[in-house]
DNA sequence: CTTTGGATCGTCT
DNA sequence: GACGATCCAAAGG
C-alpha cells in the first residue's frame, strides 16, 4: 500500500543479463522489482505479479507461437525492450522481452504496488477507487503508468528510458505464489504465473464458466 | 463479498 | 469473420 521509503532504484544494467534467459526461468525474478515510468513525475510501482510467454512452437499462449508478425515483432527484438499489445478493443499489455537474441520470449507485467507519483495514476484511472484498483491488473497497470503502443520497442534498461525496469537490489520473494496463467484458452497448463503472496495488488482471476478453473483470490493467504 | 454480461477493434485466418 | 495475455458496472447474497 505505503511506498516504502528504504527502496531506492539502483543500477539498471544488471537487468540486460538477468533477461538473458528463458522467460520462465527470469519471469519470478522481477517480482518486487520497480517499474518507472514518466507520467507527469515519476510514477512508480513495485512488480507484484508477471507470466512468462515463449516464442515459437514453445508454448501456445503465446503471440509468438505461430510466427513472427507486426505485431509481435518486438518479442523477436532485444532483450529488455518493451513489447506492447492492445486487445479486447481498448485495452493495452506490457512485457518484458528476455530470452537469447532470436528466440522470442516475454514477461508479460500483470500488476504492481503504487509506490510514487500516486496523484497521476489516479488521474490516469478515473474508475480506480482504491489504490488496489490502480495497478492490479495488466491493463490497469498500462492505464496507470500512460503505456500505450507508443512504447512497444522502448527500451527497459537504458538509463533514461522513458518507461523503466529496475532492480531495486532487494530480493524478490523467496517463494513467490505459482499458478496456471490467466485468461488463456491454449497453453493454461503450465504455471507460469508468478505473484507475490499476499499483495494485495494482484490482479482477480475470473472464477466464472468462461475459462480457467477454481482460481480464487489468491493475493490472500500468504 | 461474488457473479454476470457488455464494450470494442486490431490482428490473424 | 472470429476471437482475444481485460476491465467495469450492475445486480444479488
Amino acid at each position: 500500500m505505503a511506498a516504502p521509503d528504504h527502496r531506492a532504484p539502483g543500477d539498471p544494467g544488471t537487468l540486460a543479463t538477468l533477461l538473458s534467459d528463458d522467460p520462465a526461468e527470469v519471469a519470478a525474478h522481477l517480482l518486487d522489482g520497480w517499474l518507472i515510468s514518466q507520467l507527469g513525475e515519476r510514477v512508480a510501482v513495485r512488480i507484484t505479479e508477471v507470466e512468462a510467454y515463449g516464442g515459437v512452437g514453445q508454448d501456445p499462449g503465446s503471440h509468438a507461437h505461430r510466427r513472427r508478425t507486426p505485431r509481435n515483432a518486438a518479442m523477436f527484438g532485444p532483450v529488455g525492450h518493451a513489447y506492447v499489445y492492445f486487445t479486447y478493443g481498448m485495452h493495452w499489455c506490457a512485457n518484458a522481452v528476455c530470452a537469447d537474441s532470436g528466440i522470442a520470449g516475454a514477461v508479460l507485467l500483470r500488476a504492481g504496488a503504487p509506490l510514487t507519483g500516486l496523484d497521476d495514476m489516479w488521474a490516469a484511472r478515473p474508475a480506480a477507487r482504491r489504490v488496489r484498483d490502480l495497478c492490479s491488473g495488466p491493463a490497469k497497470l498500462c492505464q496507470a503508468l500512460g503505456l500505450d503502443g507508443a512504447f512497444d520497442g522502448a527500451d527497459l534498461v537504458a538509463r533514461e528510458g522513458r518507461v523503466t525496469v529496475v532492480d531495486d537490489g532487494v530480493e524478490p520473494p523467496a517463494e513467490p505464489g505459482v499458478s496456471t496463467r490467466v485468461g488463456l484458452s491454449a497453453g493454461s497448463d503450465h504455471p507460469w504465473r508468478w505473484y507475490v503472496p499476499g499483495d494485495e495488488n494482484v490482479s482477480a482471476r475470473r472464477t466464472g464458466t468462461r475459462r480457467g478453473r477454481a482460481g480464487r483470490a489468491e493475493a490472500a493467504g500468504g
